[in-house]
DNA sequence: TCTACATTTCGCCACATAACGAATTATAGA
DNA sequence: TCTATAATTCGTTATGTGGCGAAATGTAGA
């Protein structure tokens, strides 16, 4: 493994010391999202989001893709040994049977089929923040639970 | 991998997400340590040195054995692929190359000699946290560095 | 029992950080 | 060019956390 020093394992540590960026992680599992899917998913503010990204960008978790007004993140390559990508491999293999990244991916599920420009409409007109839910975000797409 | 929820893994994370606990867990590597030998080497308060292995301990990092009035603290069991064992591994082998933490190591080195009563005898009479140094504890013992 | 003392707990303060909304940036389409 | 808009940056606020010293706890030895 190569050298971390301790100012980069701090990075990598703080990163995932946060629930929701945790669950950012598990959510991109399975693939590239669009930052407004992401928002939807946690509902949060979107500014709050960009700042978890981009935490979550420096700390070499992350990449960014951005295409026209939109901006897709992924999960950085998480083979090798070093550091960064070693941890990843540990946050996701860690969380693999939490609850609330399993709605989490079952509400991305529901979603998947809608395209980018409603569901960013969508945000717009509630104010975005899913509406004080402080229990997150399984409103319209997923029923019960 | 047991599953580990996500209030476990974030427990873990922010243990983690600490430079003095980072030193404390690599200084534990080559074996068990007295809380005094701790406090020498971070040189910080000694109630600061129990609250931070407190948060090790709770989060299964450590453990600890009390014998007469000292207290020693250990590495917990790094083996197994349950989340605390396979974050413990990534954080000594992350940390290796460091440098503070060579240092550390370096540091406990030279104090291995030496008996805990006046180790802790010396520590009261300088008010314990070997004097303001912000770059923190070689003092008498490691000479130069 | 009483004293000394290693460690821990508690209360406080300074600073870090997560959240929001407002303002800014940058791109697509009119 | 101008407008709409997805994302980011900035400023503010509330909460969390690391640090210390003082007090409490529990043990060894007188």
């Amino acid at each position: 493994m190569r050298e971390a020093s301790m100012r980069e394992a701090l990075q990598l540590t703080k990163a995932l010391a946060d629930t929701q960026r945790l669950r950012i992680l598990v959510m991109l599992e399975p693939g590239e999202l669009c930052v407004c899917q992401i928002v939807e998913v946690l509902a949060l503010a979107p500014s709050t989001v960009s700042k978890h990204l981009s935490i979550l960008s420096a700390a070499s978790l992350v990449a960014c893709r951005k295409e026209g007004r939109w901006a897709y993140y992924r999960l950085a390559d998480a083979s090798g040994s070093d550091p960064a990508p070693a941890l990843l491999r540990w946050a996701l293999e860690s969380l693999q049977k939490d609850a609330v990244v399993a709605r989490d991916r079952k509400q991305l599920k529901t979603m998947a089929g809608g395209n980018l420009e409603d569901l960013c409409r969508r945000q717009r007109q509630r104010g975005v923040a899913t509406a004080g839910a402080p229990a997150p975000a399984f409103r319209k797409t997923a029923r019960r639970v």
